[in-house]
DNA sequence: GAGCACTGC
């Protein structure tokens, strides 16, 4: 079926309800498709310009979905229009210092004003809460308060379905909490994400009428402004894992619930078991006439329709509607598949931009690379619009940028503008951006995958699951009806995934497993898992935590197993931390660990790599990443965190902070285990990779003749990440902190060692192999 | 020889 994709010129982006079909791995053969895209955009600039003698229809068809209304007011300004192109008036871009002015203008025109916040007094709070309660009883979900209530009190465990904007989140421990369900312990509510668990908390707060941190308040890593007398809290799922180890009753609770269920993060699919086995403990123990023990209450909230799952396995759990507040959003799927989405996307922005209502557009792309390509490509093709028309502004978006790039799509466009939101997944579920009336889905993100034969870590494009293409579209009916340009075929959409395979699938154990072992549960294998990790999976990591000696020969935790599963890092780095006591270099390895959590502190927009690869040169080191990182962050204590610093130095100080943040952290967590963090090595920093060893003396690798590296155990061809100061370096070994399969097996936290370091920190493994 | 989506303690 795709023998004429390469005939498909797509000269015109037709988009109906027609089309070829694409199935799953195909999609990514058909993405595999080398465009060859030019930092300037180019050649696929050529390719439009060529095609706009041709005619470009959008002939807008309706899916037959429960979103989309008949009566929508696009349907009118639709079919008849087939003239796009010749009116865009695409040209070759103009001389590049033109576009850049252009660029800095608007740059300057909106800045954002900082609004000054006054402290609200309690009367004015009450105030508040008084003018918010008729809000409340606005909400689609308030017809149903009485009967919540009701099955929550008569049940053990609840499953509710509540679309967006149903005000679930906000309203339900709000109903649990009147109906006196927090008389013997906190309602919790739990987050996948922090800024919803924040954001959650105020909201509620201002509701009930207290102050944040009395009756409802939240706790996160970092940031917890809970009390004893909360009676309300919002908290990350981390964070209750966290608590499970020291209170594995979770007496503190009366009711747990679970939110987001459907996103089915590892955490929350790890949580799913323990609140359902402590739920049963702690009913066993009133049973047995525990006096002092109430009973746990589970409440499962998830946003997509099939919730059979989660009741099936709370006890066939009754499910609750609750219908949400959303517009329609119009779908419109292309005739043919679109080989080069990006181009597609351009074009399709064009269109909508000169023949739609006001309303920004969102674009969902893969990554940083194809958000900058496009980028470029608007910019470009925005200069030459006809007077007539609004500019259109793009503003990419994605996890890595500073946030003061990222709070720019925050910024309202320019009266007679339009932006075009150019976004990674950051936009589907972890950022909210206002007046968003289009979406175009290109129907691909990256998505981690782990291969638990060989223990590899990938992270490659892949066709959304149905559930993520219907959040995706819901992105444009927040505000206003709007219309959602799926840049692939509705035949194709119908061979998607329903649902994403659950994290627990495709990802590492090892931490999960440790705690897990920390909260009492020996026998991972018969842990009673939603959906169970490949035995596989398990068995690798079980080996892995043994080499680590969490684990002795019968699988139990040892004693240096306990003390890891206290640090809030991953095991080998715990193991690390455990290390440099021995070896009395605590500091450094607190201070690596720690600028190692965050993804990096090197920022580096691709539009000035050189100059940011030119500022790095100071700090790097020559035995590599570890003492690179540990250079920096002297220079940045030295100026005292500077931002101007910061910015000259193409340091992100976001994440510089956060590195702050998480060497506090590890400061109070090794004084807790009776640990002194003040060990230093001095200027002996060799002793400090040695340390690292003890971590990971598995992610080790020797030079080979042809200059290559080869991985000692496995024996795999890798080779070093460009972002790592030892890119293009030939030392006789090396170690590294991760290892991903992209385009290659790339490495990345990479420091040079010797070879003869192995055998001491690994005898078991490397004592009789080298000497 | 050239590049990482997202989230959490």
């Amino acid at each position: 079926m795709f023998n004429n994709v390469k005939a498909v010129k797509r000269k015109v982006i037709t988009f109906d309800d027609d089309g070829e079909v694409v199935s799953r791995p195909e999609v990514s053969k058909l993405r595999g498709e080398k465009v060859n895209r030019q930092p300037n955009g180019t050649s696929s600039s050529k390719h439009v310009k060529d095609s706009s003698a041709d005619t470009k229809s959008i002939n807008k068809a309706q899916e037959p979905s429960p979103t989309s209304t008949p009566a929508s007011s696009h349907s009118s300004s639709s079919a008849s229009t087939p003239s796009v192109n010749s009116s865009t008036g695409l040209k070759e871009p103009g001389p590049s210092t033109k576009k850049q002015k252009r660029q800095l203008q608007y740059q300057n025109e909106a800045r954002p004003k900082k609004l000054a916040i006054k402290e609200p007094t309690t009367e004015a709070m009450v105030k508040k809460a008084k003018d918010l309660r008729k809000h409340r009883q606005s909400l689609p979900i308030y017809s149903a308060r009485d009967i919540i209530i009701k099955e929550v009190k008569e049940n053990a465990c609840v499953v509710i379905v509540g679309e967006t904007g149903s005000g679930k989140t906000t309203q339900i421990p709000q109903y649990l909490l009147e109906s006196g369900l927090a008389a013997h312990g906190t309602i919790s509510v739990t987050q996948p994400r922090r800024v919803a668990a924040i954001n959650l908390a105020k909201r509620v707060a201002e509701e009930v009428g207290t102050p944040i941190g009395q009756k409802v308040g939240y706790s996160i890593r970092f940031d917890d402004t809970s009390s004893k007398d909360s009676l309300i809290k919002y908290m990350t799922d981390g964070i209750m894992l966290r608590e499970l180890l020291s209170d594995r009753l979770l007496l503190r609770y009366s009711v747990i619930i679970l939110d987001e269920a459907h996103e089915r993060t590892l955490r929350t699919d790890i949580l799913f078991g323990m609140v359902k086995s402590i739920q049963k403990q702690r009913q066993e123990m009133i049973e047995k006439g525990r006096k002092d023990i109430q009973p746990l209450k589970i409440v499962i909230m998830s946003a997509t329709l099939d919730a059979e799952k989660f009741s099936e396995y709370f006890y066939n759990a009754k499910i609750m509607y609750i219908s949400g507040r959303q517009f329609p959003v119009k779908i419109l799927n292309t005739i043919e598949p679109q080989p080069d989405y990006v181009d597609s996307a351009l074009v399709t922005a064009f269109q909508i931009h000169q023949e739609e209502a006001p309303g920004d557009i969102l674009i969902f792309l893969t990554g940083q690379e194809e958000i900058e390509s496009l980028e470029k490509l608007i910019e470009e093709y925005a200069v030459d619009l006809p007077p007539s028309v609004g500019k259109l502004i793009p503003c990419p978006i994605f996890a890595a940028q500073d946030s003061a790039t990222q709070q720019k799509i925050f910024e309202p466009a320019p009266p007679g503008t339009r932006k075009v939101i150019l976004a990674t997944n950051i936009a589907e579920t972890s950022i909210t951006i206002p007046n968003i009336r289009y979406v175009i889905d290109t129907g691909c993100h990256k998505s981690r995958g782990y291969n638990a034969k060989i223990g590899i870590e990938s992270l490659l494009v892949e066709p959304v699951s149905k559930s993520s293409a219907r959040q995706r579209m819901g992105r444009a009916g927040r505000e206003a009806p709007g219309l959602c340009f799926r840049l692939y075929t509705e035949d194709s959409f119908d061979q998607l995934e329903e649902d994403a395979i659950p994290e627990i699938k495709r990802c590492n154990l090892e931490s999960a497993i440790l705690s897990l072992k920390a909260t009492g549960i020996d026998n991972v294998t018969e842990f009673d898992f939603m959906d169970r990790p490949s035995k596989s999976g398990l068995l690798r990591s079980l080996e892995h935590l043994y080499a680590l000696e969490a684990l002795n020969d019968e699988g139990k935790l040892t004693e240096v197993g306990t003390k890891m599963a206290a640090f809030p890092v991953d095991p080998p780095y715990a193991k690390v931390l455990l290390q440099s006591e021995k070896m009395e270099c605590t500091k450094e390895a607190i201070e690596i660990i720690s600028l190692l959590s965050v993804d990096t502190i090197f920022s580096a927009p691709s539009s000035k790599r050189e100059e940011a690869n030119e500022a790095r040169q100071k700090f790097t080191s020559l035995d590599g990443d570890h003492l690179t990182l540990l250079n920096t962050l002297r220079a940045y204590e030295s100026v005292k965190g500077d931002r101007d610093w910061c910015r000259e130095n193409f340091i992100n100080s976001r994440h510089m902070r956060h590195v702050m943040d998480v060497r506090k952290q590890l400061i109070q967590f090794c004084e807790r285990a009776g640990m002194d963090p003040k060990k230093s090595c001095g200027h002996d920093l060799e002793i400090v990779l040695k340390c690292f060893l003890a971590g990971f003396f598995q992610n080790t690798a020797l030079l080979q003749p042809d200059g290559t590296y080869r991985s000692i155990l496995g024996g795999l061809t890798i080779s070093v990440h460009p972002s790592s100061s030892l890119f293009g370096k030939k030392r006789e070994a090396i170690m590294y902190n991760e290892l991903v399969f992209t385009t290659k097996h790339y490495i990345r936290g990479v420091s040079a060692l010797e070879s003869a370091w192995l055998s001491q920190a690994a005898p078991k493994y490397f004592g009789q192999r080298r000497a």
